[in-house]
DNA sequence: CATGAATTTATGTATAGACATAAACCTGAG
DNA sequence: CTCAGGTTTATGTCTATACATAAATTCATG
């Protein structure tokens, strides 16, 4: 009846409930089951693949997870609606991005700063009033040029750690990344046009606009660093790509 | 021996899967498993919930299928490396996202017009040469400030039924989220100052640094429509939050 | 005819058992 | 010591069965 039955087969090569979830997924991306059409019930796609009803399931769950479709008792299985778009964005790693390109990465510490933060913190960065902090301020080129002018706040007491670092040949970055995992981040793109002490450092004409990406993270609830990272306007952007779920 | 042991129990009220994965998930998002620890055979959690493998291997599955576990037979289950950081980028639907700001949405369709693609739509919107398209110009406004200027080509080929839209109503974007799934996209955040004709319509100053987010979406591998949308720069800015895994 | 109770049905979760398979481990021949 | 080949083990997949539960439907009743 169909070219999908499995009937009288040994046994599929990729497991059978792969094969289930990606049918079921190619109808619905490609626009063959629209959002709102009910899926074929668990007790039809058994006798369509000719398997048990919990192989069947494990490939509906799937799909459930991964927000493509919606189940409702005794009603049966619906294709969802679009949600917002939403894509993945791959925050670089400033040195192997840089390297990717073929280019050659170096990194310049401008200033290390141990200090107790402040309101002005507080409100702009959003770390823990007086928390003991470290502020690096540096520049990250790519062929000598400069790229990317960073401001980064660690809080000692979540790194103890950096207290013994001046960062001279790492960026805390690369740093952090090695060395302290986190359990939360958030990061907020703008753009700005930085101040002239910002367009002196990345060699760019004032009245430039500039990604600046912003990046908090957390380790189990409390704070480890912030970072505001401005990309040279001209060099730069962000590319993401699809999720076709959620 | 432990807290989280179900012995006894009747019956535990969330799906006890959940809870297992739940579990496994805390201690790993926790730090208290870093990258590269083995988490305990299906054989040991099966004695610690005093469940099925079946049970065990369910929650198991889900933690391999959000990345967050990696499993090889024989050797058992263990804690994956962070990757590059990869956040979830929410593209918004305007129209939703300023409602949920509790603003009052509204569009204005600029112009529209129906031609065949030459070679600047080529090389500046990634079209094809000769194609049937559609070019909209619109402004999404938030209590009447304009908010974002939108520039969209659509292959007519893709969605016939544009062509009998005039899309004065509904801005393309709603339109096309609502009849036309895309399998893949690609967007393209940037800074930029906007043009004298984008800084008029969006009342902003020159040399105003503006985000720009460039889409396109394909189906089945064939092109569907391209966007670019130009933010007021003020006003605006790209929210991400943490993936912990892929 | 409205309304609440009983029934039906599709999904939700769990189980014990079975066999497959990749990889680590062990062992014996050379 | 090395390497081929056999063994063990943890995961990978599937099944048949069981009972729970939410919600749609039907039905009885005032």
């Amino acid at each position: 009846m169909n070219e999908t039955s499995n009937k009288g087969e040994s046994r599929a090569d990729p497991a059978l409930y792969r094969r289930i979830r990606a049918d079921l997924e190619e109808a619905i991306l490609s626009g063959k089951w629209p959002p709102g059409h009910r899926i074929p019930f668990e007790h039809e796609l058994m006798v369509r693949y000719d398997c048990a009803r919990m192989t069947v399931n494990r490939a509906v769950s799937a799909l459930v997870d991964s927000g493509l479709v919606e189940r409702r008792r005794r009603a049966g299985t619906f294709v969802a609606q679009r949600k917002v778009e939403s894509a993945v964005l791959n925050i670089p790693n400033l040195a192997d991005e840089v390297k990717a390109r073929g280019m050659r990465y170096s990194y310049r510490r401008l200033s290390l700063d141990r200090r107790a933060a402040g309101a002005e913190d507080v409100k702009d960065y959003g770390v823990e009033e007086r928390a003991d902090i470290i502020e690096i301020r540096s520049l990250h080129f790519a062929d000598d040029i400069p790229l990317v002018c960073e401001l980064r706040l660690i809080h000692v007491a979540a790194v103890p750690a950096v207290a013994d670092l001046t960062f001279e040949e790492a960026s805390p970055g690369s740093w952090l990344l090695a060395h302290v995992p986190w359990t939360e981040a958030q990061h907020r793109i703008s753009a700005v046009t930085p101040d002239r002490q910002t367009t002196a450092l990345l060699e760019i004409p004032r009245n430039t606009a500039c990604l600046c990406l912003e990046r908090r993270t957390w380790r189990n609830g409390g704070p480890v660093t912030f970072a505001r990272q401005i990309f040279r306007g001209d060099m730069y952007h962000f590319a993401a790509h699809f999720v076709p779920s959620n």
